[in-house]
Formats: C-alpha cells, sequence, structure tokens
DNA sequence: GTACATTTTGACCAATCAGTCAAGTTTTTG
DNA sequence: CAAAAACTTGACTGATTGGTCAAAATGTAC
C-alpha cells in the first residue's frame, strides 16, 4: 500500500515550472530537495503569514540568499509544496476503481488517507491552511481539476448506489464526509492528542482509529437490530 | 433551536478578564463588541499572523491607537475573541442529555452544529486556525476542560452502546468523526462551493446537506440488504 | 591547470507593522 | 457650568522581514 508511487510524467497543474527539471544541476536538485522539505515542515506550522525566509533556510541548512538563488520568491517556494502536495493528495482519490467492489473501494480510499494523515500529517495541514484562508493560490485549480474529478467520481457513487450496492446517499457529501474525517486526524492532531493523552503514541492506535472510522462510515452509529 | 442562549454566567476559561463587565461605561462596551466582531472577521480570514492591526481597527470603524486603547495588545483582541468562539462552541455539547434517547439526543447535536457552521463560519475557522498551528494559546484548555468534557460524554455513549441503544463503536472516534464533519462544511467552505458552484446557495442546500450527514452518520454507507 | 559557470554569503535596503505618546476632544459628574 | 474622567488620534519608533547586490568561493569542462 505504498502511495509515493510518482505520478507518471503528469504536468504540473498550478504553475508552470520555472526550468525544466533536466537542465538541473546535481546540486541544485539537492538543495531543492532540502528546500522544499524545511519549507513543508514551517509552513504547514505556522502557515505563509507566519513562516519567515529565514527559518526555511535555517531548516534547510543553508543561508537566506542562497534560498532566493534557488527560489527567487517566498511564494515561490510556496506554491511550488502546495503542488507537490496536491498532486500526492489527490493520486488515491483518482484510484477509486469504477469497476472494483463499492464497499471494498471506499475502505482501501479511507485507510489510504488515515495512512497519509498518521504518515505525513504536515501534508494535510498546508493544504488545510490554504483552503481556510480562502485558497487564494488554488482557487482555480479547485474550480477546474478538482471539480471536474469529484463530479466523475460522485458518478461513479451513484451508479454503485442506484445498482444497489451503497446506500441511498448524496455523492459528493459522502466524498465531503470521507475527507472531512481522514484529514481531521492530521489537522486536530492536536485537539486529539489533547483528548486522548498518550495513547495516540501507543503501537496500534493508527489501526484503532481507522477501525472506528470505517465502522462509522460503513455501519453508521444506529444499531442494527 | 437558538444556540445563542448566553453562558450562564460561567467564568472565563481562558484567562482573566482584565476588568469586570459592571465597570465599563456604555462606550466601552459598544467599542469592545465592534472591535470583537471586526477581529473575528479579520482573524479568521487571515490567521493571527496575517492579521493586522490596522484593519481590525478600519473594520471597526476607529483608529489604530484608539483600538489599543480597549485592548492594549494584538494578543489581547485575539485570546478574547478565540475565548467567547470556544464558549459558544462547546455549549451545545455540554447540552447532550444523557437521559436522552441516544439517536435524538446525536440527531440534534449534529443538526445544531451543522446549523453553526452554516451561520457562523468564521468561529469554525478561527478555532481551526488555532489548533492547526499547535493551539499555543489553548494548548491547556483543551488538556484540562476539554479532556474531562469528553470524558464524560465519552463514558455517556458508551453506556448507550452497552444497552444497546447505540451501535458498538468507540466513543472517542465518535465524537470526533461529528466534530470532523460538522466543522468540515464551515472550514473548507471554500473548497466545497468550488466542487458544488453555486448550487450552495440555494434556498434547501443545508438541509440537503443535514439530511447527507445525518444519513452517513446514523446509517453508514454499507447498504441495508 | 585555467577559464568559465555555478553557487554562496555578508551587508544592506525598504516596507510593514505592533505598540507608544503627548496633546487634543468628548462625555460624565457634581 | 466647571472640573474631572474617559475617550480619540496624528505622528512617531523600533523590530522584523522580504528581497537585493556585489564580491567571494566552489565546482566543472577542456
Amino acid at each position: 500500500m505504498d502511495v509515493r508511487a510518482k505520478p507518471k510524467s503528469r504536468k504540473s497543474r498550478l504553475s508552470e515550472d520555472q526550468q525544466p527539471a533536466e537542465k538541473r544541476t546535481r546540486i541544485q536538485a539537492i538543495n531543492r530537495g532540502l528546500i522544499i522539505d524545511a519549507a513543508l515542515d514551517i509552513f504547514s506550522t505556522y502557515g505563509f503569514r507566519g513562516s519567515t525566509i529565514d527559518q526555511i533556510a535555517e531548516k534547510a541548512g543553508m543561508s537566506k540568499p542562497n534560498l532566493l538563488y534557488y527560489f527567487p520568491r517566498k511564494d515561490d517556494i510556496y506554491v511550488t509544496v502546495l503542488e507537490k502536495t496536491l498532486e500526492e493528495w489527490l493520486d488515491p482519490f483518482e484510484a477509486i476503481d469504477p469497476d472494483g467492489d463499492p464497499i471494498e473501494e471506499l475502505r482501501r480510499y479511507i485507510t489510504l488517507k488515515l495512512e497519509m494523515s498518521a504518515r505525513k500529517p504536515e501534508a494535510s495541514r498546508l493544504f488545510a491552511n490554504e483552503i481556510l484562508h480562502g485558497a487564494p493560490r488554488i482557487g482555480h485549480f479547485l474550480q477546474t481539476h478538482l471539480k471536474k474529478l469529484v463530479r466523475e467520481k460522485a458518478a461513479v457513487l451513484s451508479r454503485w448506489t442506484s445498482e444497489g450496492r451503497l446506500a441511498p446517499v448524496d455523492p459528493y457529501h459522502l466524498i465531503f464526509s470521507i475527507w472531512a474525517m481522514t484529514q481531521h486526524y492530521a489537522d486536530f492532531d492536536v485537539q486529539i492528542r489533547a483528548v486522548l493523552g498518550h495513547q495516540v503514541d501507543q503501537p496500534g492506535h493508527h489501526e484503532q482509529t481507522a477501525q472506528a472510522v470505517l465502522t462509522i462510515l460503513l455501519n453508521g452509529i444506529r444499531p442494527r437490530s
């Protein structure tokens, strides 16, 4: 269940790359990587305005002017990181198989998203922060690419419902619900930790979470008599 | 279903009031109100670091030094607004009645939360933003008051389950799920609008949302054969 | 090794913004 | 109405921070 599979030469969706990847030197590849990793960390913790270039440079182990040599503007770093995050984020959604078994496909998708939330919560938080503040940089992307993608998947869910293989439920809201519940575990981690205490660091906790979320989504909370 | 009912002389939970409310003059009451309303708007849109005192002052219709006359520090405004938000936020949760009918109580709570998300999404976003950034100002509150409150309600849910009046599901994760789904509609409003289009502004849309969320949570998505 | 290109950095600049202050205006009080 | 209290504000300050620049250091190609 490795979701890190690289997107197959898919074009960047948010902006054109300033520089074709092939033209990059070895040093550039390394340093851009260091910067992006550091930036994800800092931006997801403090937000765009709350983060400083100095912080990112420090974390990446280089001077500020050096960092600006690779990404001339603060915005460039941010957009690059956001873009990478978005791609990784949507891959498993695209992978929902219209020809698979409905419950199994959704179970797999939900499990995958929960794993991502546990493994890389920074990515989820970066995205959440951008949306929360009105998505100033990805509004267009949401209205075009994401809208289309969701419409396609909603159609699949609709068909499953009409075939009686899924409970009759609005497919859009079902998608939103899955997103809500899975991302919540990354975005509201602090709150969950505060409430559950150290229990969240114990082995098996993620499995328990997955179990609970799947139970609620699949079976609902009304007792089956 | 009015949730604006004022908390019954409950003590502030985050910080002591700088000044007892009785000592406030008429002008103070008015201006503090204007500031708090403006601040909720600005802070929820731009985050703490992204908001400036000038913006808030402008929105409140007064000069910056004037605003600082009422709240000496930027932080003071923020904490005050956060505190008010938190109270309003938890009231309906506290109101879950251990002696009521489980499904009805949860249905009421979920409906109420969805209404709040639709009516005052700024409050939800302000809270989400604070949690997302590590809850630097309310960490203690979460670990004490909220933790205790959730434990109490989780015990009620547990009992309901053991009485067979609720499906067997981890009570903590059930609470998290409800929070996730209801807040999602406020926090990710931009995304939902992008996907659903202008449909969200049509009359009856909130009812439709509530219907879908309740169906999923109550009945799950697995078809009942 | 040498010439050229790439990478790195200290020192600096300009804009933004939280917060101060002293001098004014308005409101309340007796 | 007079004095005191409460309120308001223009002009300022110091700290932070995004971004520049020219010179130095390092890496690469022949």
